[in-house]
DNA sequence: GATACGAGGGAATGCGCTTGCCAAGTTCCA
DNA sequence: TGGAACTTGGCAAGCGCATTCCCTCGTATC
């Protein structure tokens, strides 16, 4: 029982395909309001639905629109995700989704799907690694953007840029040997809504040593995680704005368990800080892993803010609930969504996110 | 500088395309080694990507999975797509994915579309309503997801079936006149992932009335709302079993706002209990009304489980860090994904999702 | 009333790829 | 050694639709 085409269509209103396509599907030339009702009836008794594939084809747009994420389950990437979704609903796309687990490998792969299907933009969410084991497959990555964009197609990278090879591009690349230099003057690039890691972890420095915090660790990613590592230097560099002592900074996975163990490890340096009298105030880079210290030096009997302080990043939604209140910077995590969207989709170039600090009780006066 | 095609591989390999084609893409034919060697080669040297739309065009099948959820925010729901996006990708599928809003007319519309992408198989999750005022968008959806199916599509359905007309399929069905008693023998039906909400809601109604808890609240949904109805059923019907009295029922949003409004109401129910000496248990349809009751009742001053107890449903992942740890019913989700999408994709009929009571510190003893 | 012009409908072509079919070349057994 | 039975490329016909070009017919203009 195949789909009903065009041209069943067609026949059963007794016009010329081309007619029934132009009724039916938006076209420049309108035919005659009597022959436009016999082929709208038709079509809906037949129960007719056109096929995109085939609208694609012969359009040559596929009215696609493909997001890469880190993990959809994450809120961090579902906000965006639905930023984005929204967007592309208001501009008519419907989206094609791929959860990357992280890895620049298979963010290639998803670029290469969705340039075989011919989305006619993509948005990518999420931290670059600089890792050197990554540089290859980032490297692979960078070329497939590439080809995308070249290919016609738009490229939105929401945070920050795509990670270059090392030798920057004034040697010859060393695969393609004569396109690198003919084509890269001409070469589009992706558009970035960009978000400042740096500066807004630089503020909520100041802000914390502002609240009169003197002592502090931070909990971050691993080496080479993009957003972790710009996190981690414009909190320091706060630091050293206010003459304060560098922090130290204690690396694990870049989620909650991350924070967890990074929880576990900070008991001696949060009880020492109070017996001291004194409170360590620690910054872990996102949300999910300050609530995983959180839960781990709960455990162990420790309490913010009343033993320590501690903050975050991102605001996502789920820390509405969450004991204590924590003091993070916020992003609008939707609306990068959708800004993302809308330049992927309109092609102009999009601000950078804001954000701001936000005090909330974790780094608050004690208890 | 449009994409290269096959063509200009088969040329530039001094083949036909007929075997570039077979050899590029796993035809049963495989070429001799020397040529498939020249043509991959060919494709290689030249960055040739295949045109998928092009591809689903010749062979009628797109490749795509279709994923219709609520709300891709909501951590129920990005559980669930991480699993189908997971098995997605070892089936070799890619994702298409629409976020609804929850209403039946936005679903129909997303049918729609896949069933215009020609997506091979579609997994549809959320609850259905039974409320009157959707009733004609639910017999739109309906008839939308029959003609998918109809046109050899496969859907699975995460939660409940679909909601049908009211007049049963006895009477010939109003709009289409002969199709209805010709075909409906024939028809493929949608496929089930069921959730057995009364069910379990039902066993932790039982699990409750065990640990001592006899006068009990419920804080549901609107109205109508299928998942909410079932799980409030089942309460009910567990403390009837226990021969204890029927629990209120207060009805809100089905979300964390909804949870808190009800339990700004309940504040006086929860002192009057205690000031009887006794505890009321909260039973609210889902972890975030949960999560929102507990924050409201806490800017009242009181806490569970001392002040009262409180259970929800879904064992969202969010609740990991919540406080108190909240009693709920375990639901697999990203397994529930997982097993709705293979099915969708294989076609085998599914087992029933599993799923557990689990008891925390919500429903506690005092303190 | 003849000419010019515009509007509306249809035939044909192509989007990029798959695949049934055919012809030519091989292998193998009687 | 002569086919029978396979192989293996290539040819061509679509898949379902948009769109260009052409042709016809109706109407306005003088």
């Amino acid at each position: 029982m195949p789909a009903v085409t065009l041209s069943e269509v067609a026949r059963a209103a007794g016009v010329s395909p081309a007619t029934a396509s132009r009724v039916l599907n938006g076209s420049s030339r309108t035919p005659g309001a009597d022959i436009a009702e016999r082929v709208r009836a038709a079509a809906a008794a037949l129960g007719y639905i056109p096929n995109a594939q085939a609208q694609a084809l012969a359009r040559s747009s596929s009215g696609l629109l493909g997001l890469i994420v880190h993990d959809i389950a994450d809120p961090y990437f579902s906000s965006i995700a639905r930023g984005v979704q929204s967007a592309a609903r208001e501009l008519g796309k419907i989206l094609l989704l791929t959860s990357t687990e992280g890895t620049p490998a298979e963010e290639r792969l998803a670029v290469e799907a969705f340039t075989s299907r011919r989305a006619d933009a993509i948005v990518m969410a999420g931290s670059r690694s600089t890792r050197t084991e990554d540089s290859l497959d980032n490297a692979a990555l960078k070329r497939e953007t590439e080809r995308y964009l070249a290919n016609g197609g738009s490229l939105v990278l929401v945070g920050h840029d795509l990670v270059s090879p090392e030798g920057a591009s004034d040697h010859g690349s060393p695969s393609g040997p004569e396109d690198a230099d003919l084509e890269a003057s001409f070469a589009p690039s992706p558009l970035l809504v960009s978000i400042p890691n740096e500066f807004l972890a630089r503020e909520l420095g100041l802000c914390l040593s502002d609240e009169g915090f003197s002592r502090f660790a931070i909990v971050a990613g691993p080496e080479g995680l993009m957003t972790s590592d710009l996190r981690v230097s414009g909190f320091q560099m706060a630091l050293g704005e206010k003459g304060l002592q560098e922090a130290d900074v204690l690396r694990s996975a870049f989620n909650r368990d991350g924070g967890y163990d990074a929880g576990g490890a900070l008991e001696a340096s949060v009880r020492a800080a109070v017996e001291r009298g004194d409170r360590l105030c620690i910054f872990a880079v996102n949300d999910r892993m300050a609530m995983g210290v959180v839960a781990a030096l709960r455990q162990k009997g420790l309490h913010a803010p009343t033993d320590y302080a501690i903050a975050g990043f991102d605001d996502i939604n789920t820390l509405e609930d969450f004991i204590p209140g924590l003091t993070t910077v916020r992003l609008p995590l939707e609306e990068i969504g959708r800004k993302a969207a809308r330049a992927a989709l309109t092609g102009e170039d999009p601000l950078p996110a804001a954000g701001e600090v936000i005090l909330r009780e974790s780094t608050g006066r004690r208890a």
